[in-house]
DNA sequence: CAACTAATTGTGTGCGCACACAATTAGTTT
DNA sequence: AAACTAATTGTGTGCGCACACAATTAGTTG
């Protein structure tokens, strides 16, 4: 069919009868071309399915790619420090177009903070946001003005129906809570009864733990007695007391956690009260619940893989940006079974 | 600490007091220069942190790579379709590098069929080759010609110890055999008579089967019941006899499949005889296996992810000639657990 | 010391594109 | 028709590197 040289602008201006800058001009759509002309240029782009050379495109701009990352203090929660550990191997790939990331974290317990944080990243210019919008209305406001700005960002990790990002990566939640429910199925014990924890910080946050929770009822069905507790901005003694109480109800079998911080809280609550015969299945690969899985605490974990997510963000953004890639609205990640015998394959893969 | 502006061999050459042609002499090791000046020009690319811009090097040699894949017919194994499947990808994300990929296909069944596939690579002149050495001996040949040429290879799939590849994608064998126990010590049946399905084409191959097995049995210890068929080379009558024998054993609780291929084939049985209660974990997304998987006759599979092993290995490959980037000697992927609830999330996910 | 060779070092060009700027042409006004 | 402006098109340069080739210097020989 085609010819397996790549055709360049001057080959494209030869054929059309022009000169390369009046093919620059068609390709880019600035300044002024004749209609006529424009079509014929356009017509022989068409016919030989041009290309850019993406190396000499980038190389001649010279230009340094500033993104903002928006994301909770790493300090706070171990899953927040995940997401940031993206950063490094991200900049590492894409040094070579002089990528800049400029990390912004904001109190996970402060919808304020979100916003002034939020405010620094707009006044810093960036090119391509990525943001973990845990506070809605506050994320609206965010995504307003860098739609006015025409800035184009990232979601990860908590989807916003009503927002127009470039892409939105993370997991289907709902399908997630499946996955829970069969794995703590697994286990055909006579106990069915079942509690659901949902231990975190935003209320903002627990509309997307409710459909992890929808997801497991509508996996485990009516056979089971599925019990939900909302435990945020609970005090750890309070908390010990309660979840006490919970795991030495006589029929309790399994527990879900839906959080990753919360699933090594209730881990931890668990061997404190010898209760580890309950079945437990929690999220993500944080040093305490690595810790609850080897010692078989915990018995699955379904992990998201924020450092991936951060990292996928980042290559879309740049990928939009330097290459104008079209790019899929929504990334769904594989939702991973973590089991104390793969889980070593996991933390010593590089593809992950 | 160092200026964020990129460092330019024209910047080492100042610095160092020479030409750029003479820098150029001692990043390449080409060409002659005096000991004094290559240890001067060498402590400034040092000192400095010298990256080469990638896109100018790549942009200048305009060179087509053309690398050799090795593997079994697609039309024989699905399994191997999957892995072609991989090349697409590739071809795409590289496109830009002027990347070739030509494909050789081997029978599965002949290792005479694996060498002169080896002498048509070697005489197509590849920059580089990526295998799946099936066949031992025949393998080490070609790796012999291989290094002699100096052309760099990559192994996927099978390891071999005695090579030198480049690197070595796959996974780590014994630990799989390991979460298949672990996926089948799940249900705390009584029953526990556990049936090993090794059914394979090549008698190369079982040494790496065996792996899977000697896992699977440190995992599950003395209190099961543990017995290994080595189906290999059997007519589907013949088969039919052995495994209903097997199946109706009546202290058989689980099954554990080997192969990709194996897996759907002892599904296939399992129904037939309606012995679907027993467990059963096999390997990898063929279509079959999906639909058992779906049917809950499989109740577990275990992903191998051909089609990303062809993908990593291309890159590997592409990266370490055209970048000249440091690899690491092994991959190991992953053991990916798959359910009836997550398998839905790993098919449509891009990541994978 | 001229004439040569070998060793070492420097210079110039192209890769394909983006973008600034120069040149040309058409159209208008006085 | 000269003098202008607006519209359109063409040309030249740099991005950083690789590589071919030219130039210089040192070393040797007759």
């Amino acid at each position: 069919m085609s010819d397996n040289k790549n055709i360049r602008i001057k080959d494209i201006a030869e054929m059309a009868g022009v000169s390369v800058g009046t093919v620059d001009r068609v390709i880019h759509k600035r300044g002024k071309v004749a209609e006529e002309v424009r079509k014929k240029v356009e017509n022989v782009l068409q016919s030989t399915g041009y290309k850019p050379n993406l190396l000499a495109r980038t190389l001649g701009s010279k230009k340094a790619l500033k993104i903002a990352l928006l994301i909770p203090d790493p300090k706070q929660d171990e899953y927040w420090a995940l997401a940031e550990s993206g950063v490094k191997p991200s900049l590492e790939e894409w040094s070579q177009y002089g990528l800049e990331i400029a990390p912004n974290f904001f109190d996970l317990y402060e919808s304020t903070s979100f916003a002034t944080s939020a405010k620094e990243v707009l006044s810093s210019k960036p090119d391509g946001v990525i943001v973990a919008p845990i506070f809605h209305n506050e994320s609206l406001n965010l995504f307003a003005e860098l739609d006015r700005d025409q800035i184009p960002y990232v979601l990860f990790n908590t989807n916003i129906p009503e927002a127009q990002p470039l892409s939105f990566i993370g997991q289907d939640l709902y399908q997630s809570g499946k996955v829970g429910g069969e794995l703590l199925s697994l286990d055909n014990t006579e106990k069915k009864g079942v509690a659901v924890f949902h231990i975190h910080e935003s209320i903002d946050n627990s509309v997307h733990l409710k459909a992890k929770e929808t997801g497991l009822r509508d996996f485990l069905g009516t056979a089971y007695d599925i019990e939900s507790y909302d435990l945020n901005h609970v005090n750890s003694g309070e908390l010990n007391q309660i979840v006490s109480k919970i795991l030495h109800q006589s029929d309790l079998g399994a527990a879900f956690v839906s959080t990753s911080q919360g699933t090594n809280i209730i881990a931890t609550l668990m061997e404190k009260h010898n209760c580890t015969h309950i079945k437990l299945v929690g999220y993500d690969l944080l040093a305490a619940n690595l810790h609850y899985l080897e010692k078989g605490v915990i018995n699955f974990l379904i992990n998201q893989n924020p450092k991936r997510m951060t990292q996928v963000g980042i290559s879309h953004l740049t990928n939009h940006l330097l290459f104008h890639k079209e790019l899929p609205r929504e990334e769904l990640f594989p939702l991973e079974i973590i089991s104390k015998q793969n889980v070593g394959s996991y933390l010593n893969s590089r593809i992950h």
